[in-house]
DNA sequence: TATGAATGAGTATTCATTCAT
DNA sequence: CATGAATGAATACTCATTCAT
């Protein structure tokens, strides 16, 4: 009945256990994001959820199995709400902008999500030294840059730089967001956005067409 | 015999003290770099340094001021490396490119304790929701940054934008090194530093004067 | 599950768990009786309950409440067995001498749940300054005595002395019998009684009408 | 050096040896009286005289040879202050008025020494439990109410009742009142002394002759 | 399905004590 | 004489996990 061996006999999820999951996935990013990873013990979840801990161990493999899944949900929810916006631009510097722009815009409307992921990415290492939530989960939101950047640099439209330098640069400015907001709740996110497309479009752009980026 | 009581009435800490908490602190930093700050026990520590988890309480007040001094430890250290080479520059923008430069050279230097210091900071709060490190102690970094932009700005080297934006950047810019280099010790910082003092000179330079930045 | 939240939101608790808190509570007893409050950590009273000290912290929210559980267990039952005797007495004479005996009675009943509460109490203050059990707990019975002796004085049974000082010696007299029993199992409770009863009474009735007190 | 072994073979201890011991003993009752015993670790005890805890072990044979020492040193100098008053009186009445005078002048000169004791004794059994402070250290104070009851009884100014009932009541009475002290420094211990002088005379007089006690 | 019960390993911390210097 | 260093056992407590019901 565990997500592993769920996925090997059992094809359809009832409705029941696709709600339970869903409320307990939603308490744990709550949970996560108010008291941080460490302080977010399976009792704690359970408590916000109204149920025992023992309903978590029967919907999930183990703590390891939910942190996951947290993971999988909002990257997933994430993407969903940010590529079709991105994939609608017919050049990789409005995709840039489309992609920072949707990225804060996603923050902006799901600060808890958010946050949990960051606290859970931030908080390190399992025990056995894997990283909490499998990269296969994070990195397409990585490709996704690294794509647009090399697109770019392509069309000419993006000077020569390191791909892998600007794409971790963009994606920890954008990571950077969420516990600043938690921090200050009046955080002008709109600015914020506007802010770090100027900021990375005069940083990846090509030197000789000093042409201006149009505000939107 | 604590660091609270001792700098009250105990002007010399013998040598023998000296050197255990030098010890001790280093291998705090080594296993929390190595395994991550949440399974960076006293026991882990001790065992590391070859000793009993009483010894580590008889030199530091608890867990937390060892953290506390770890901070400290990293932060002066890494300030005193990189604050001359900074102050010796006459303009904003050389300041910002040495400011980075230097960061960065202190991470290739002493990546361990780096890594150690992210760790600890995105661990995020400790039971009582106080931070694990006095922001007094990893601030300064922030406001170096904020100085040397806002010079920049008034003496027209920089353009008009979000001063408080630009320095979160740079930082999560810089602070996302250490995990990269642990995961890939062949990383090559001399470049990684050129790309984001290229990146951060195109994002802050005034339009108008296309002067080119003179590669040292 | 601990018995603050319990009150608040699960007014039944299972027969199993009732089951658990009193036998945990009755081991608490016998070790603090046997062993004294110092040498009573949980590890004792888990060994003595045939449990893990898990199992105690499961139905406890810490030792504290243990320890406040203990007593407001012993002075609740003691104040049930003895309060119902002294009020159907029609003067303050009976009621001191029957208050007397029905303490001693009680204690010759539960010889080890008096003997634990007192080890308790005399144990001193918890850490933070804070008495271990309730004043609320065990008040009830130096007010009780207060009340008698006021009585007396007011209806001329009892001649004019310091209330106070008089209720602090009855109660230190009852209360140094536990150890005594403990030490001397063989010691004649009834007989003890009986001399308290005589001691106090003409510690306490007033000069003039030198009338017998009735042996019952 | 330690205590046992000095017995043996060293006769005189140094006049620093003296002084030391003295010194670390009144330390000593000062935590415990001011801390309570649970609380009163060699550490405490230590910086409260400015010295390492291994100068306390340096003059006493452990932590239990230490606490049994202060428990002679208190009672001894009680017994000194005490016994010479009451072996002068010529009554047994008399004496027992001035043993409780005494005893309660003594607790009123020394409030911290008879706390700490207090304290002690009413912390239990040490680990192997044995007692803390040795029966041949405090029973004399017993045995000198004993004899004096005794006396009475044998004289006819006492009634007949139980020597060893009465004995253990006057005692609790007075080891209650340091504590009452503590909570409250402003008890006034003269009219305290003088409603137990009443107490205890009309507790233990012989019916006949009704004759008054004179005031002093 | 879901609960409540129980465990056992792991946490930081305290403390009396030993010992080399 | 005295210190400071170090230990090891014991402390209360947390938590993910197991399991019978």
């Amino acid at each position: 009945m565990h997500s592993e061996i769920r996925s090997a006999n059992q094809p359809k999820p009832s409705f029941i256990e696709t709600a339970r999951r869903a409320q307990i996935i939603d308490c744990a990013v709550e949970v996560i994001a108010e008291l941080g990873f460490a302080q977010a013990s399976l009792a704690q979840i359970a408590k916000r959820a109204g149920v025992s801990t023992g309903v978590i161990l029967y919907y999930f493999a183990g703590k390891d199995d939910l942190i996951r899944e947290v993971g999988v949900h909002v990257f997933t929810t994430g993407r969903s709400s940010i590529e079709p916006l991105v994939q609608q631009q017919l050049d990789a510097r409005s995709a840039l902008r489309t992609f920072i722009e949707a990225s804060v815009a996603y923050i902006a409307a799901n600060p808890k999500k958010v946050l949990a992921i960051m606290n859970i990415l931030r908080a390190g290492r399992s025990d056995g030294g894997t990283l909490k939530i499998d990269p296969t989960v994070y990195q397409p939101r990585q490709i996704g840059f690294r794509n647009i950047l090399e697109w770019g640099q392509r069309d000419g439209e993006f000077r020569t730089f390191s791909v892998a330098v600007m794409v971790e640069t963009i994606v920890e400015a954008l990571d950077a967001i969420p516990s600043q907001l938690a921090a200050d709740p009046s955080l002008d996110l709109d600015a914020y956005a506007k802010e770090l497309v100027e900021l990375f479009d005069r940083a990846t752009r090509a030197d000789t067409p000093v042409q201006e980026l149009r505000v939107r």
